[in-house]
DNA sequence: GTTTGACCTGTGTCCAACACATAGGTGTAG
DNA sequence: CTACACCTATGTGTTGGACACAGGTCAAAC
């Protein structure tokens, strides 16, 4: 099977399961009359459990470790287990810090509705953002 | 002054102000003895604008186009209120997708928590990925 | 006067996770 | 046999800096 084939049966595009092989996640065998490279239901199913993994936030460097433990034919769900704690925290972290930004422009933008045009001073480049203040 | 005291100055990295010099925003003279750049107040007001327009979800490229505008003399404020609704639309988005997220993982490892770890099999990789499903 | 060592500098490389652009190969309809 | 759409592999671009490196600077110690 050729990796637009390959991508479109997972949902997701043909860069990116080119990138998966890159990273040696995939092993397709390169056809010889033209050099394509050949996925097969092995391809396949790791492709799903990457997909899945990246959904739950596992980084891409994560999938690596998690499939070089599985490939030694050891299970991989402890290390599962401890990478989505550490992970997890670091969603918590980016969405409170999403939130409170969220919370900074919808802040100026109300602010600034009160206030007007200025053209800018050698001192100001634009008083809106210069004068804006958290509350 | 050196980068390194402007970078202290308004609380952020050399490196940082080596970057927005780089991009054009501080303009420091180059002391030709030693090839040092040399920043001055009107740098310090620049880079003060620009932190705090990061501060407020703008991208580097925006506020290129926020300096470029007021350089020329002209009010950017209306450009600034156009911008950062975008901006607020790209965060919320990217809130949506981070809570979303955030769920997804705490239902993970609370789902997980009643199963075994598991050997891969040929088509199995780790369960507790495969077998995830969203509630 | 010089040597030492701390600190400073500019430049270049690296990161995540792909998207995009390019040049060229493939296959089939006419 | 020639269009022409579609496919491919490979290389480069993206964001916002962090980090590494080799070398310059400067005040204090000798």
């Amino acid at each position: 099977m050729k990796v637009s084939k390959m991508a479109e049966m997972l949902n997701t595009t043909a860069d990116t399961v080119r990138y998966y092989t890159q990273q040696g996640f995939l092993k397709p065998l390169k056809n010889p009359f033209n050099g394509y490279k050949d996925y097969d239901q092995n391809d396949i199913d790791r492709l799903k459990f990457i997909l899945s993994a990246r959904k739950l936030g596992f980084s891409v460097k994560d999938i690596g470790n998690i499939l070089m433990h599985s490939d030694k034919g050891s299970t991989a769900c402890p290390l599962v287990r401890n990478i989505i704690e550490q992970r997890l925290k670091k969603t918590e972290s980016e969405f409170q810090h999403t939130l409170a930004l969220r919370k900074r422009m919808k802040n100026a933008i109300s602010q600034w509705q009160q206030k007007p045009d200025i053209q800018p001073t050698g001192q100001m480049i634009c008083h809106l953002i210069e004068d804006f203040e958290e509350s």
